[in-house]
DNA sequence: AAGTTTGTACAGTAAAAACTGTACAATCAA
DNA sequence: TTGATTGTACAGTTTTTACTGTACAAACTT
């Protein structure tokens, strides 16, 4: 077998691993092309260019440039500088603990948050119009419906301890780094 | 301030919490309109019909027949039976522990499980293409590749402690239940 | 300065997802 | 059995998202 071969082998070899890993990136909140995209750049073992992008994915140069924004603003790549390239090189952060532990922990802050304060706004408002009304029916629904705001309320706090211990690197004194 | 008006009020506080929950319920794998669902039956005190469903929500039968499918799927929502009535009746899952971390860990465990073997698969493609070849710069490209495998791999075993740290319960006695 | 090259905004197009209405099978009532 | 009701498959439509090509501003070269 020559090396033109065993070269495809190897592309090929990659390009299977990166489908599945584009699959599944959605649980980071990045889309499956994006999720290529990253692969892409993970695996070529130099940092690569808008335009090196565009031909390795046969899309767009205009789509690598938004795809690299978004993989940027979630840390999974970065900027790098070389001297006499004018044009911009992107690289993969290669530390997965960081990377991806980073995007999780930023979606899962902001939703539960987000959540968070809705529930305990909604109990706020529903505890005022309990002092407001007299309809016996009512008050017995505004009575559930702070009970299960509660329920979540509780989820949510101990969601947000749970969050913090990813934040805070606790989790690698439980569960070390391999 | 008349009932009905009070009333009206109750029903604008649940709608609001139930759109920041909508909105934010695509971290368990759900979509929008299925968040805004199961608040809709969350909230409802008693079990709904689709009938119910597509005049609270405005929407068609068929789709609250999909999206009851998809919640349930999930284990966010149960079908329950009443005496005397042919309709099927659906209610929420009131144990948010339960139901949001089952879908969470399931949704975490299909997808690291799926990442993972791909990552041995490829590992050992190119530790077979590794003694096929003599090519130099090959035999480089290879062995980078194989360190970034590893990596990724070291990554997943962690990650599937940690999920094991939810399914087993174990989470419960680090961060109790609230 | 003029001439290149590079990245991105924006408008338009293609593809995908969400949603609806109709039709029909299954279940129940009489 | 017939007639009515309920849930869902399926086809078609609307809406949303993804993607592309063009045009242009910014940065560099000479």
């Amino acid at each position: 077998m020559d090396v033109s071969n065993e070269r495809e082998k190897l592309q090929q070899i990659r390009h299977r691993f990166i489908s599945v890993l584009a699959q599944n990136i959605g649980l980071y909140g990045i889309s499956e092309t994006n999720g290529r995209l990253y692969g892409t750049i993970l695996f070529s073992n130099k940092p690569m260019t808008l335009d090196d992008m565009s031909k390795a994915l046969g899309m767009s140069k205009t789509s690598m440039s938004t795809g690299v924004r978004v993989l940027s603003e979630a840390d999974m790549v970065t900027r790098v500088w070389e001297k006499g390239n004018r044009k911009d090189l992107y690289e993969t952060e290669d530390d997965w603990y960081k990377s991806f532990i980073s995007v999780f922990i930023n979606r899962w802050r902001e939703g539960t948050d987000k959540n968070k304060h809705a529930a305990t706004r909604a109990k706020e408002a529903l505890e005022m119009l309990l002092d407001e009304t007299n309809d016996e029916d009512l008050i017995e629904e505004i009575k559930q419906d702070i009970d299960k705001l509660e329920g979540a309320l509780h989820y949510y706090e101990w969601l947000d301890e749970v969050i913090h211990l990813f934040e805070s690197g606790d989790i690698f004194k439980l569960i070390p780094k391999k």
